[in-house]
DNA sequence: GTGGTCTAGACCACG
DNA sequence: GTGGTCTAGACCACC
């Protein structure tokens, strides 16, 4: 379900928030789907139960999942943090314009890299 | 000329890079002008002169300052370091894209940001 | 483990650097063994931990170890640094022999010198 | 005659006295002519005179120049540090040479080398 | 316990 | 005066 890397500097707390968070994103995870236990998935990635459990208060509070204490955790419904995640995607995104811009990379430039990563057919906009 | 951030749970030496670097690439500082002294620097953000050190050597290993000893520090010419941060740029750029695509954000979102970073007129383009 | 010379005038990192690469590649430290930790290697050699911080940090940008912060230190595999080596290794001997040439060193004495380190029986070539 | 960089990390009077080894033991200096005086070699590098004045010192300790008081500096003999300067570049080699048998460098690569420095022309054997 | 960062204060080589 | 190194001692996040 999950592969650490340890090479990675993050917290490893962090690798599994991110992720989990991809694979909710991409739908790899249903809406109201149960989570595998703090334990269970600790004792898959061979790693202290604590660094699990921070990983879900992460995942809660960025509202992604939602936790039933004593029942277990669950994925959150996409209509409620797509909002919040879209205005993350959008900061993001001015950030490294306003960086591109300054270095002076040119607009076509931008332009096929959105084109390579969104593929040329138009009914794939989604 | 450089404000830290106290909050920021980064590093102060990397702070200390980020905006030295901007400062750079936006051509906010001349090619081969001096860079305040070590000491001078951080007398004036009220740091150690280690974290500015710190700081200095990192940005002279990645090609944007070089240092000469007993001398000072001087900003590389942009053509040694123009080519890798342009790759650095657009590999962030499709890491990004990535995202937003599985995100299912339209590729018009995308295209408006631009717009608004590079601005509506055509002479803006470099 | 290591022994350091005070009489040398590099700085005292640039020594610990040096002998934890030679024993690396040369076989001395298994790949993903655990180095010892910076207070550890610090106390052995009566030196401030700061120091051997430094020390590792730039083996790992060299990329000769990893680290796993809250873990440890630990030698990377030979396949990843191997070509970077080998080219330094190249770039070194044709340095020297050029000056060798400059100098007027004849071809043989070369050779000789090269039967001397890689043995004169046959099975010994790698 | 000499140009300094002043981007190599070396202090100065090392480049100046590297300089001038190389165009000694390359030739390009007579035995027994007379180099510059320190004042007017400083002027011509725009660098203190203490820079070079140390420079000199240097060659003169390793036997490269001897200096008459009150007359100037002279290029010594070839025959007088010949041996001198072999023997260091033995040192050098069979040193170089370990490092490459311990990385498993092949000795096909390092007589290829040598053949691309040394040239296929048997005549230039010295 | 582990690595990562920071401060305070010091000494050295270089120019 | 400049950068480079080192010590001593401290605090933090992570696991």
């Amino acid at each position: 379900m999950i592969v650490l890397d340890y090479r990675d500097k993050r917290p490893i707390y962090e690798q599994v928030v991110e992720k989990l968070e991809k694979l909710i994103i991409g739908g790899g995870l249903e809406a109201n789907s149960k989570l595998p236990s703090v334990r269970a998935l600790a004792m898959e990635l061979s790693v202290n139960p604590n660094t699990i459990q921070r990983a879900y208060a992460q995942l809660e509070q960025d509202g992604y999942i939602y936790t039933i204490i004593g029942r277990g955790n669950y994925v959150t419904d996409k209509s409620e943090w797509q909002d919040g995640h879209f205005k993350t995607l959008r900061a993001d995104f001015t950030e490294l314009l306003k960086q591109a811009h300054a270095a002076g990379m040119p607009q076509t430039e931008l332009l096929s890299l959105i084109q390579a990563v969104y593929g040329e057919n138009k009914e794939d906009l989604t």
